[in-house]
DNA sequence: TCTGGGGTCCTAGGACCC
DNA sequence: TCTGGGGTCCTAGGACCC
């Protein structure tokens, strides 16, 4: 028996015929704060909080000692630090994260091809086609932990199941840093007794609702009759949940699915109220949103502007474009136009941000014969003039004046 | 206690077409 | 003269997840 006994455990004690769980759901345990002690190792065993160390700023990750605070992830800083005047905070850095997550993916990709990201820090792995080589799921997910804590120092938790909702939920039945088979046959008997806010797609809201008609746990979903669930939960949800409920979860495990939009979005340290400086704001944004549709060798066919009110109040407003576009002049002018319909003198804005929605490939002749192109955009456009000139040059009436003569600002020449 | 930033999915109404 | 039903697209908002 390996040195984890207690941590990696089969849901029963019974022998089981654990080949029926080949959904795997591999994930790392607090992610973010696991990867900063990497370079921090003094302060391991410490209760550490990732964030900013600012007002209006949330907590992004937090280790397990400062957890036992009761300190969680999107908890206010300001929370947090009442909670635990001791924890040490520690500035985000999201490079850091995504070049250990591609790493670890890198793991899981040896493993079987049918890897299926999910966010930064977990992923879905279906290893049907992987049991002759690797061995039953139990193996192969303890020797993924095994691997993955060899070559990165970081701990992962894995659940194995025959659906992805049960894998996932197992996993988070072993953290930290465990293992959980769920056979298929005790799928049920593992499912019933949690709490219904165990489901995937019940949160708060949800929960609510739920509890008030004396629904408590999966058991009591999966004996309250579906149109009931329909009148509460509308059709979809309502057939979803019940579905989840019986361990019924039709979605198989998809390697390669792009992103569905791309955004950006800012909260400010104080409010803005100024037009122009919205327009600024947008702008950089903009720039963002555009230089990941390059990348990813999409366009977006629908511009979304998102702005939220120092009382919270939250409003978006789309507009789906003539042709689909990267460039983040046209984006931002569609942005701008967005906002200049909502802007009031003297609203406080807390937030704004930009999405580009329904993509579409980045035709290569697209670039040929677009009007709106005629120059590309580098991707460090307007960095770089920032970087140089400071913010104030790129002037946004300017741009938003811009026509399709005006040229990319000279700094791309270098 | 006072609420980040990255996303996905669902609902609902209206326009428009057949 | 008053009235169809289905399908798709667009837009806005909300719940939810990490």
């Amino acid at each position: 028996m390996s040195k984890q006994d207690g941590r990696n455990r089969l849901v029963s004690d019974a022998p089981v015929d654990d080949r029926t769980a080949t959904v795997l759901h591999v994930d790392m345990d607090a992610f973010f704060a696991s990867v900063e002690l990497l370079d921090r190792p003094d302060l391991v065993g410490l209760p550490v909080i990732v964030g900013h160390d600012s007002d209006r700023s949330v907590v992004t990750a937090a280790t397990y000692e400062a957890r036992r605070y009761g300190i969680n992830s999107a908890m206010p800083m300001a929370v947090a630090k009442r909670r635990c005047p001791a924890a040490v905070i520690v500035e985000p850095h999201f490079e850091k994260y995504s070049a250990r997550s591609a790493q670890v993916m890198r793991i899981f990709d040896r493993f079987t091809p049918r890897v299926e990201r999910l966010g930064i820090d977990e992923a879905f792995l279906d290893v049907a086609g992987a049991l002759r080589l690797y061995g039953t799921p139990w193996q192969i997910g303890t020797e993924i932990r095994r691997t993955v804590f060899a070559e990165t120092g970081l701990h992962c938790s894995v659940g194995a199941a025959s659906t992805k909702f049960v894998a996932k939920l197992a996993s988070s039945r072993s953290k930290p840093d465990g293992l959980l088979v769920v056979p298929h046959e005790h799928t049920v008997a593992f499912l019933h007794p949690q709490p219904v806010s165990a489901l995937w797609g019940v949160g708060g809201k949800t929960q609510e609702t739920l509890e008030r008609r004396g629904i408590h746990t999966v058991r009591d979903l999966a004996t309250t009759p579906l149109p009931s669930l329909v009148a509460l939960l509308g059709p979809a949800g309502g057939q979803r949940l019940h579905d989840l409920s019986w361990g019924r979860d039709p979605r198989t495990v998809e390697s390669g699915v792009g992103e569905k939009s791309i955004g950006h979005e800012v909260t400010f340290g104080r409010d803005l109220t100024d037009r122009d400086d919205v327009a600024r704001e947008l702008l950089r944004l903009a720039e963002k949103v555009a230089v990941r549709l390059r990348r990813a060798e999409v366009q977006a066919r629908t511009v979304a502007l998102k702005v939220r009110y120092t009382d919270f109040t939250t409003l978006t407003r789309s507009r789906t474009l003539a042709e689909p576009s990267d460039v983040a002049k046209r984006l931002h002018r569609e942005a701008v136009e967005l906002y200049d319909v909502l802007h009031r003198p003297g609203n406080r804005i807390r937030l704004i941000g930009v999405r580009g929605e329904n993509l579409v490939p980045a035709a290569a002749s697209n670039a040929l014969w677009d009007d709106d192109a005629p120059w590309r955009e580098t991707e460090t456009t307007v960095d770089a003039v920032t970087a140089r000139f400071g913010a104030g040059v790129l002037r946004p009436a300017s741009l938003v004046r811009g026509t399709g003569e005006q040229r990319a600002p000279h700094a791309r020449q270098d």
